[in-house]
DNA sequence: TTAATCCTTTGACTAAAGTCAAAGAACATG
DNA sequence: CATGTTCTTTGACTTTAGTCAAAGGATTAA
């Protein structure tokens, strides 16, 4: 991949100073790099995973900060052996303008480029930035009750609630035995160690699958993760002996069908009776003794 | 430019670490950026100013890497104040496997993306890439006589000559006193303190003007810079009160000839009979009445 | 042929960045 | 409720990174 390390090299080089050598005139890099991360109050555990820091090495800075009056902290409300690290009112006021400040830089760096031009680099930039964390994002094999399922099926009920008119009644999920071990499969998709969608398999009839609670956390959408998932999916379908796939959508999820279809999935009549459902899919997939003619 | 301070945020937090972190494993940061800034030999005084370091620093780090028999110092065969340094054999060996090492990691980086989504992330990083480094080209009036407008000059004629089948003949070129001060404008575009383009105004007859010689170094083409000095030639025009500028271009020069038809230029016939031209265009600026009604 | 300038080395520092281990408070679990 | 684990703080470091000024050899300009 020489393209990306191309593109590193010349990056960096040119822009990265922005977020650092320039940002942090007043402080050290570390403590500003801190300032900034903090945003609207974290965890020093938090900060610490974030930023791959030591844990004396932020104590101390955090100490430092703390005496420059940037900072407040304080322990957490539930777990007395966190603590919280929060702006103050000038250390917000600092953060602003150092923030100004970097803004009129990058500004400055784009100067020379007319309106046309910037809206192709920002798009260009936009859909690296897409692509690269698509490329990050993992997509794991777990068990039905893991609590990384549970939790992404308890945000895909409560989103898919407010999305449909009628509601959603929660006994309509899956139950983890369904989905793991030989019975089915569930998977689930990490982004720098958070769970951020999931997707479930179970057996409906002997040779035939379906595909339930395709789910993206919605700042992880048109990414182009539920394809991903949905390829898990089927792949683990051909693991179970299942070379046949069904799944139904609510008329609301549009974008959803029209995924389906784009990755080969056809309308059919309905198989199952279900108040959610309004429209239904299939496909077939290819046998161990297709694939190798 | 909210876009692109978010873009290096994402970037270099997950990327960034590419070439330094990864890189230096078995070595400080310093001294592993040294060895990749080598090459094929350089000066010491070279390799100050492209990585900005402090002379004492630097003649501190590469006593480390002599000692580690990574390089080889010299004096420079021309001036004697100078240092040459080049890579031994061990050292090349060791730059040769930290890079297999960062392109395998950059490799991993982009496992989970399918061939398609790999293509659109070369290519929009290939966009960015490129509107970065016109972005950070800057356009500037010299004078026709200066070394750099003379120097880009010599380039544009030996370009032409190997390009032309009847060559080219530098008497052709402008003279210098046509394209200063009041008798017309020569711009050269620099790309981090080096020429790597220009372009020559100069009165024809009262109230015309023609552009000549817009020139583009070899590595620096396809970034749209050509329009830009247009751009600029076309402004000393109007500021010459030259309200109609012409040019001519010799018939090998396709990519020229559409350029100046997407700038609003128009074909006409001969203003002037010459050897190297077979197309003939204008274009009327606008006059600074027209541009406030 | 001086004087001024350029390039590098060396000595003497400082500040930032980061590491490691011990210890104490709080929590989780059997 | 004893035990092991988690999170933070503190002390005691080391390594990098970087700066400044003096000095000496080479080169250039006057």
């Amino acid at each position: 991949m020489r393209a990306l390390r191309r593109f590193n090299r010349y990056f960096t080089r040119r822009i990265g100073v922005l977020d650092d050598h320039y940002l942090g005139q007043d402080r050290p890099l570390g403590e500003a790099r801190l300032l900034f991360e903090i945003g609207d109050g974290v965890s020093l555990r938090e900060l610490r995973s974030r930023l791959g820091l030591d844990a004396g090495y932020l104590s101390r800075m955090t100490k430092a900060l703390q005496s420059q009056g940037m900072v407040r902290v304080r322990v957490h409300p539930a777990d007395s052996r966190l603590r919280m690290i929060e702006l103050t009112p000038a250390g917000r006021i600092e953060v602003d303008e150092q923030n100004r400040r970097a803004d009129a830089l990058a500004e400055g760096l784009l100067d020379a480029l007319d309106a046309d031009r910037r809206a192709q680099l920002i798009e260009a930039m936009a859909t690296s930035q897409r692509l690269l964390r698509l490329a990050a994002i993992t997509v794991e094999r777990v068990d039905g009750a893991a609590p990384d399922a549970r939790a992404c099926l308890d945000a895909y009920a409560a989103d898919i609630d407010a999305r449909f008119p009628e509601g959603f009644d929660k006994s309509d999920l899956v139950k983890p035995e369904e989905v793991s071990g030989d019975a089915g499969a569930f998977f689930v998709a990490y982004e720098e160690g958070h769970p951020v969608g999931c997707g479930a398999l179970r057996r409906l009839e002997p040779g035939v699958g379906e595909i339930r609670h395709v789910w993206i956390h919605p700042d992880t959408r048109r990414l182009g993760l539920a394809r991903r998932i949905l390829t898990e999916l089927e792949r683990a379908a051909t693991e179970h002996d299942l070379y046949v796939v069904r799944l139904d959508t609510h008329r609301t999820l549009t974008e959803a069908q029209a995924m389906y279809r784009a990755s080969g999935y056809t309308e059919i009549p309905p198989y199952v009776d279900h108040i959610y459902a309004h429209h239904w899919f299939e496909k077939r997939l290819a046998t161990p003794s297709e694939a190798r003619p």
